[in-house]
DNA sequence: AGCTTTTGGTTATAACCTCTAACGTAAGTA
DNA sequence: TACTTACGTTAGAGGTTATAACCAAAAGCT
């Protein structure tokens, strides 16, 4: 047969068109339901031809994700870069709006983001936190232009952090806000994992609210005096 | 052939039989991975033999992410029960210790309470929703015990929760503390499911630390007057 | 131009999987 | 004892990932 040639058709970005028509799939089939001998059926080619641009399953699936992760960076971003005026309060407010828009419009993606595939703990999976790290970047700017007067001594999660920062190349102004950075993302995921699944909705309330109070919540509690001081991560943990 | 049958090696329990392979599979060779051949072959019975008591893949999955739920919920009820005595803050903290420990000692099961399977949106969901409810239901009652003297007006998700109450068969004494419960849940899912997803290690900080504030800052921000008041979910998002 | 090498596809095949159908045996019941 | 139901068997349809072997087209070189 030898009929049009993908490379012909897609001329050079072949390895793109496989990728959206693999995010089509994943958002009308499932998760579990991307199926490379599906795609292929789709792009018109036959089964193994697709092997010559993804080693397998897996890898297709990684570069998915990491395509999420920087997508969500990108708007992140984008919600940071457009309040630039405004307080870093509001800034925040907007990185967390864009955060639960992203989620709520692609939940495939968002899952995917999160999802362990290998059990084997090796290089890619270095590969996945590192492309991670500029969407976590995004928060740390915008942190970060919070002054930070009259700190309290540093808590133990946040010395531990300290370290971390050096080792990347994060601006080390970042690096007393790193653990707000964390905790409010801890609570972002925690929302829209729940909200994307359905489990706000199931019992009728708008988690609208919920992701502005976790973002005042955040700012309130490492404040330097004001009531959040008896607040502090205690003392590593009364285990 | 004929060898020994299911029903005579395993009496009265071969679904539980099934299950307990599969959880062993499960944990051991990822989430993806669980296959009814598979636990035919180590229960030494040929393939669709176990038909006869499961309808298929799904409804084994489900069977086992009700289990999980029953499970966690009996855990943090044990928690809440050993400090009986104790202030309702201690009391919550272990509640937060439990759920994490539960969560990290098998995270196959805690992945699978929260991965939606089916696409379909039908009646089986449905059980699943009342499946996570004893686990919540700890959670309230231990909140419940926290006098809710001085309560400023109920905002708007508190609104929306309290019709929400009303209609399952919870004592309406948890009303007001309801919205506490589903923040501090929504919260330590997002901590758990991060931990357990290895991103807390990635970067090199301890999470313990982590839960107990965030038990700490969801009593805080609920509380009357104290510093908390402005942190109150605002006007409904400004969208 | 012509020859050679690389590239991008093809089909065939192995080894899995879920799930249905058809069938026989073992066990319980009238 | 005869009948019926329950339980397990094999066979098979249709799906998957992934490898192997092969072939044609395009690109590079002389």
């Amino acid at each position: 047969m030898t009929r049009d040639r993908l490379r012909s058709r897609f001329p050079g970005r072949i390895r793109d068109e496989v990728k959206e028509v693999a995010l089509r799939q994943l958002a009308e089939h499932g998760p579990d339901a991307l199926s490379i001998n599906a795609i292929a059926r789709e792009l018109d080619v036959s089964g193994p031809a697709l092997y010559r641009y993804f080693a397998g399953r897996d890898e297709l699936l990684t570069a998915l994700i990491i395509d999420a992760y920087g997508d969500l960076a990108r708007a992140l971003a984008q919600a940071a870069a457009r309040g630039r005026g405004r307080s870093a309060e509001t800034r925040l407010r907007a990185l967390a709006r864009a955060y639960r828009a992203w989620a709520v419009e692609q939940p495939h993606r968002y899952r995917l983001m999160f999802r362990p595939l290998l059990p084997g703990y090796d290089a890619h999976t270095s590969a996945l936190v590192d492309a991670a790290q500029p969407a976590m970047s995004v928060v740390l700017d915008v942190l970060s232009d919070i002054p930070a007067e009259g700190r309290r001594s540093p808590t133990a999660p946040e010395r531990e952090l300290a370290g971390w920062i050096e080792r990347r190349d994060i601006p080390t102004t970042a690096a007393p806000h790193a653990l707000q950075a964390i905790v409010l993302w801890s609570r972002l995921h925690g929302l829209a994992s729940l909200e994307i699944d359905g489990n706000y909705a199931s019992i009728g309330i708008d988690p609208a609210p919920l992701y502005a109070s976790e973002v005042a919540t955040v700012l309130e509690q490492y404040r330097p005096a004001a009531g959040g001081s008896v607040t502090r991560p205690g003392p590593a943990a009364p285990r």
